[in-house]
RNA sequence: GGGCCUUUAGCUCAGCGGUUUAGAGCGCUCGCCUCACACGCGAGAGGUCGUAAGUUCAAAUCUUACAAGGCCCACCA
């Protein structure tokens, strides 16, 4: 550890005053690095020390912004990793950063485009050092906003995709697969993006609704000779554009209309190309004419057909998204040109037999925002059914257990698919495919005799122009950021398998599956044991966050506007089980309420220690007292439930809900009722041993609350006591389960009852808040009315009484108001003060509720079938019910008979 | 066409394989600048848990059907 200082610590703000994130958070992410406390060491792990808690984080493109979705599974990842170090677990978070092929190759080329530089102009090689001076310039800026949020990592294990050990991951990946016999050269029809010439997966490609044309064209029917026989069909496409490519009709083979015209010819119109009528049963009678022209160089569907019957494919597109010259007379134009052309052509010949508009569903670049075209061409594939077996029976037996747990089946779905992925790309930034080509002397590479091999086979052989897919790289991540193909490095071994993957639903199939796949098929073990899957945030309609809507909500605006804390603690409360979130930016008022009441509730007691000039605490606390109080064991007893709860809670990643039990001890029991009860009177000091005691709680509770909140908890952590340098809040352990007090923790229960009941009385009739009052308590055991006169002053206080006397089922006060606390009554004189006939119909209702209570419980009592067949003690807490009810419904009987 | 999800207070949502008369935050009402906090304190109002049937001693919770809203995949000539 470098030697620290006690870091800069702010005197402690005014009594009066909001807490103000800004100067705070600013110093923190920078001490903890500073301070190592995130540094994850494998020799401990591997001493069998400790048991390492693993998060591979998503890595975000280096041309990414921080937006919500990151922010949401941060805070989910930073909250598991933080508890985890806490908990005693060598806790490593890997961030990194993916170099995101397509995303980051088109800002760049735009970038440059401005300054008049256009990428095929100056070639591979200048344009990627382009790109890599941009990227170390601007790239990366979102891990510096990922620091902002508080983000735990151990940054010494940041990754990039295109670094030396990923690249070398990838290439040796390539190689296995291919020398495993699951990578294959195919023709197959690509979503070929014309604009940036590249295939794209089908992950890659929207499928958007627009509006379009359903045209229906005249196919003659024509004899041996080729003479029309006046017959024809009629054709019904939205893509008239490829008739050309046409390589035959198709019918049903159960179509009456045309049965007698398969195995006929029909003249393909606008070429001179005569072309078979085939019978398919994929053919829907009813849609359209009823025929449809088979295009099996531009359609996937046609594609298949053509395979079945042996039909010739014809490709009339160029890459650039031209025809070319099979297309005839309209060689050279472009896709859409060729398309009003080809139609005004087939009207003009009387072939265009009807024009409709027609929603037509467009394949479109989620990258470019090109319509896709089905293309043939030559592409490297994997084959995805052998890698998928294992991970798929890994999900089917629980191996990878899915949190929550519906996802497995979606997941089953996608590893069942089967289809193979095409992972070449037609890019320049990314990593190029290790290929290699013998070349001629007269620079005609051999495409047949080509080596798969890591390094050049030597000269005389060119590398594959093509890159790889970049989920190509993502899908080894949780493996290679830790140096694997090596097997033997101490964070593969101490680090992996991972322990669980944070991620959203939306790339379960394009990237998650594939990880486990990666991962069973090169490590033999899946890369981690959970999936926790988030829902997407969206904004207050429900609507996805997107650029264009310009709905999106900018977790660093919020940071700077609330805190990264109140982000932080929002979003966890937020983030239940699977759940979208709609996201109403006003909800970080919450969280930033939080942070806030956390930072007041130190000055109750912070305001009596000693500090110097800085506000660093000089003088350590003294003992607690041997006995605790009253409220000292019950906050305790609360404390140790609230570990327990939040403990459960964070085991099943119920997140929302560990943060809401976190929320409510710290504001109903710390703030609400210990502190109220613990700070001294206006003026008056605080006893040393309630201090020390508030200390050693308050102490408790920064440790709960800082996975959530890591910088106002840090903050306060060092106002408590003297530091020793590196004694950070961020590398301390997590509350040890304490003593509890049952028989305590009731009794207070019942002063806060008590109190309540007072409170109730006093809002009921307005009694002016500075005006003392008496209350009588009748309670029904000489152990509940001891411990209440016990800590009589308390509940004085806190009811603003200036007396209250307490009996054992004693006398009530005459012309009060009464109250019953469980067996207890609690009377609050009233005469003089308010009018009583309020208070007789008050009563009358409250005893009108109770007894309909009572009903209701003495219902199931008197029903013979739930006495005999519910469970005993199911059975005894009911006729406790009832006799509690009754002996409430009796006191207030008794009182309002008193009332007169 | 296949699959999944949602429906609980005015709003946004919790409610975990069944057991107090269903909870929170925001909003609303009433009263408070009570020397930690008005980003606050105290007290309230507000729900036949989408509809219908079933299982059970007991259903917001389990089953089935239906309705409304949404998502994913496939197809779309």
């Amino acid at each position: 550890m470098p030697a620290m200082t006690t870091p800069e610590t702010p005197a402690a703000a005014p009594s009066g005053q909001a807490y103000d994130p800004t100067a705070v958070e600013a110093k923190w992410s920078a001490y903890w690095e500073a301070a190592g406390v995130f540094h994850a060491d494998p020799e401990r792990v591997l001493r069998g020390e400790r048991e390492p808690f693993v998060i591979a984080m998503p890595p975000p493109n280096v041309t990414g912004r921080l937006h919500m979705g990151h922010a949401l599974q941060d805070t989910v990842q930073d909250l598991l990793i933080r508890y985890h170090r806490a908990r005693g677990f060598e806790a490593l978070w890997i961030p990194g950063l993916d170099h995101a092929g397509i995303a980051t190759q088109n800002v760049v080329e735009r970038a440059l485009r401005t300054q008049g530089i256009e990428r095929k102009a100056i070639g591979r090689e200048a344009f990627l050092t382009h790109v890599w001076a941009w990227k170390a310039e601007y790239g990366g800026a979102i891990l510096e906003q990922k620091r902002r949020l508080g983000d735990s990592c151990d940054w010494r294990y940041e990754r990039f995709t295109m670094d030396d050990g990923l690249s070398r991951a990838v290439q040796h990946t390539f190689v296995s697969l291919y020398e495993a016999g699951l990578v294959y050269r195919g023709d197959y029809l690509v979503n070929w993006d014309p604009d940036n010439q590249t295939v794209l997966s089908n992950e890659e490609v929207d499928n958007v609704e627009r509006p379009g044309f359903l045209w229906t064209v005249r196919y003659p029917v024509v004899d041996a000779a080729g003479q029309p026989t006046g017959e024809h069909v009629d054709v019904a496409t939205t893509r008239p554009e490829t008739i050309p490519a046409d390589v035959a009709v198709a019918v049903h083979p159960d179509d009456e209309r045309f049965r007698h015209l398969v195995g006929q010819t029909v003249h393909v119109p606008t070429t001179d190309r005569l072309v078979p009528v085939v019978a398919d049963d994929v053919i829907k009678m009813d849609f359209g004419a009823g025929a449809l022209k088979v295009t099996p160089g531009h359609s996937e569907n046609d594609f298949e057909i053509g395979k079945r019957h042996n039909l010739p494919t014809l490709s009339i597109l160029n890459p650039d998204g031209t025809l070319n010259d099979l297309a005839g007379a309209y060689a050279g134009m472009d896709r859409a040109a060729a398309k009003t052309r080809i139609v005004a052509d087939l009207d003009a010949a009387g072939l265009l037999v009807r024009t409709e508009p027609y929603t037509v569903t467009t394949p479109v670049s989620s990258r470019s925002g090109a319509v896709i075209e089905p293309l043939l061409s030559p592409q490297w594939y994997v084959r995805m059914a052998p890698l998928a077996e294992k991970a798929l029976a890994a999900v089917r037996e629980g191996t990878v257990a899915f949190h929550p747990d519906r996802w497995k089946n979606e997941m089953a779905r996608w590893l069942d698919d089967g289809r193979d992925w095409p992972v070449s790309r037609q890019l320049w930034w990314g990593h190029r495919i290790p290929i290699w080509y013998p070349t001629a002397t007269d620079g005609t590479r051999d495409e047949d005799a080509f080596v798969v091999s890591v390094d050049s086979p030597g000269a005389g052989y060119v590398q594959d122009d093509d890159v790889l897919d970049t989920w190509f790289s993502s899908w080894l991540w949780p493996f290679a950021t830790l140096g694997w193909p090596d097997a033997g490095t101490p964070a593969m071994r101490a680090f992996y398998p991972g322990t669980v993957l944070v991620s959203g639903y939306d790339i379960l199939g394009i990237w998650i599956s594939r990880m486990l796949m990666a991962g069973l098929h090169f490590t033999g073990e899946p890369p981690f044991r959970d999936v926790f899957v988030t829902g997407m945030v969206k904004d207050k309609q429900g609507r996805k966050m997107s650029k264009s809507l310009g709905n999106g909500i900018d977790p660093l605006d919020m940071a700077d506007q609330y805190g990264a804390d109140a982000v932080r603690f929002t979003l966890a409360g937020l983030c239940a089980q699977g759940q979208d979130i709609k996201l109403d930016p006003s909800g970080f008022e919450g969280g930033r309420n939080f942070a806030n009441k956390l930072w007041n509730a130190f000055n109750v007691f912070g305001r009596f220690l000693e500090t110097d000039d800085a506000g660093h605490p000089t003088q350590h606390v003294g003992p607690v007292r041997p006995e605790p109080t009253l409220v000292e064991a019950w906050i305790q007893t609360r404390l140790a439930e609230t570990v327990a709860a939040v403990d459960e809670a964070l085991g099943k990643y119920r997140i929302s809900e560990a943060a809401q039990t976190v929320y409510d001890f710290v504001w109903r029991d710390v703030c609400d009722w210990y502190l109220e009860v613990a700070k001294p009177a206006p003026g008056a000091e605080m006893d040393a041993e309630t201090l020390a005691f508030s200390v050693g709680l308050y102490e408790s509770v920064l440790r709960l609350v800082h996975p959530f909140m890591p910088f106002v908890s840090e903050e306060l952590w060092w106002k408590l006591r003297p530091r020793a340098a590196g004694d950070a809040l961020a590398a301390a352990s997590w509350p040890a389960p304490g003593p509890t007090f049952p028989a305590e923790a009731a009794t207070f229960s019942l002063v806060q009852e008590v109190v309540a009941a007072v409170r109730q009385v006093r809002a009921q009739y307005s009694v002016a808040p500075s005006k003392r009052i008496e209350a009588t308590v009748s309670a029904a055991d000489a152990a509940s009315a001891e411990a209440l006169a016990s800590v009589r002053g308390t509940v004085e206080r806190l009811a603003g009484l200036s007396a209250l006397s307490v009996g054992v089922a004693t006398d009530k006060p005459p012309a009060s108001a009464a109250v019953v606390v469980g067996r207890h009554a609690v009377f609050v004189p009233l005469a003089g003060t308010i009018d009583l006939g309020a208070e007789r119909v008050r009563l009358g209702k409250e005893i009108e509720a109770k007894a309909g209570f009572l009903r209701s419980v003495e219902a199931k009592l008197t029903n013979e079938t739930f006495v005999s067949r519910a469970p005993e003690a199911v059975v005894a807490v009911e006729r406790q019910k009832a006799a509690d009810a009754a002996a409430q419904i009796e006191a207030l009987e008794a009182n309002l008979a008193d009332l007169g």
